[in-house]
DNA sequence: TGCTAAGATGACCACGCGTCATGTAAAATG
DNA sequence: CATTTTACATGACGCGTGGTCATCTTAGCA
């Protein structure tokens, strides 16, 4: 493993990706801190209660530190929703890779889709926990773009004659929807099942398909 | 239209309903300017960066004239979505009273919701408009009642034996996602047409139920 | 014509937001 | 190693908002 001789006059260590400055270490802390405080207490106090204070006090880092990394609530929020559609995204990509047909993709990536709401546990109850009666939910570029590569992969398979040639929009927002509600439901139960939750979920969408109403 | 003659002695004018007294009268006022007030504000900035201070002042009242008729401004929002919902409830019940068949049921359902989604456009402004990427919903007590009210139809339909003995909690929950979804899809198209987005996602449900596994 | 009480008003205080001048220590320079 | 430069943590500060409350206004009533 031989180190690459640094030719570069401002950048050190760009690299071997180990020996960071002392500068780049604690920024990487603090950001880390930011997002791990601000996953705690929107869990606490769900989103609409938390304040930027309320998150910098669990830090323990000043007031000021905080718009050093993030422009505001929304932000961080923001921060935290994209990390988790960008562990998703890779994943719903292996399954359309995989899958030859659409019949073993959708079931995959719902499959997929609920054991993750299983897994990242924490995030979902940061996603759901409200003040009351209010529920936020974020439509980030980087959930947006997940949507929208769905949708892409459903009008592939329309255009290559795996699926009947339906209104692709309206069947990507159909399949999208019937995901979150059920998978809120799912997670509301006891021993929260991926398997069956994602049977359901497949088998209504892909027997629902026939029915439909070819484009016009 | 004789008048009653009125015996009560503190309550006056309840029955020909238009004689109230200007106290009664400047109250009902005052009410209903802060909800336009909301209403106009939330679609303006949306929920997020709406402050009570942007609505009061929007009707010229004095701040603490607000804290007389809500809490917060969530219980303005909450009041808006009620409202809604509140409106939208008995048109549902009725398609139910109407229906012979499940089918008709979810088929009337679901083209009264997309209807009253286009009619009741500026509503819809309020609740989907958001600063940045945020999005908000309320979970009311009315919206929650109008959703389980649905559920209940849909287990009845079961144990009468109209719908096969699937999850009626999954069930309902897809087809109100699916619901929303499309609904959402729906409204931002350029001439938006209920009659087909309410053919889809009829045909989808109807024709997937029959895939479904039956419960255990 | 007075009396009572509903309720409109805006001053007020606590607090959160976002900024900025200042301090400190890491990195760069020689 | 000494010095300069630069990154960034800090917390005080000005401002606006949230929610309360004493005070004033006037509808309703005798």
């Amino acid at each position: 493993m031989a180190e690459i001789i640094e030719k570069e006059p401002s950048t050190v260590a760009q690299r071997g990706s180990k020996p960071l400055g002392k500068r780049e270490r604690t920024k990487a802390n603090n950001r880390e801190s930011i997002l791990s405080a601000a996953r705690e207490v929107f869990a606490e106090l769900g989103y609409g209660a938390t304040t930027v204070r309320d998150i910098i006090r669990t830090t323990g880092l000043a007031s000021g530190t905080f718009y050093n990394y993030f422009k505001s609530k929304e932000e961080v929020f923001e921060a935290l929703m994209d990390h988790s559609m960008a562990q998703l995204r890779p994943r719903l990509r292996a399954e359309r890779v995989r899958s030859r047909t659409f019949e073993e993709y959708l079931s995959n990536v719902l499959r997929v889709y609920f054991e993750y709401l299983i897994e990242d546990f924490a995030t979902h109850r940061v996603m759901r926990r409200n003040t009351g009666a209010l529920r936020v939910r974020m439509d980030t570029p980087e959930v947006i773009a997940g949507f929208e590569e769905i949708r892409t992969y459903i009008e592939e398979d329309i255009v290559a004659g795996k699926i009947r040639n339906v209104d692709g929009e309206y069947l990507t927002a159909a399949a999208i929807g019937v995901a979150q509600e059920i998978g809120d439901k799912m997670m509301l139960r006891t021993n929260p099942d991926a398997t069956k939750a994602a049977a359901f979920a497949t088998n209504l969408i892909l027997n629902g398909i026939p029915g439909l109403a070819l484009k016009d």
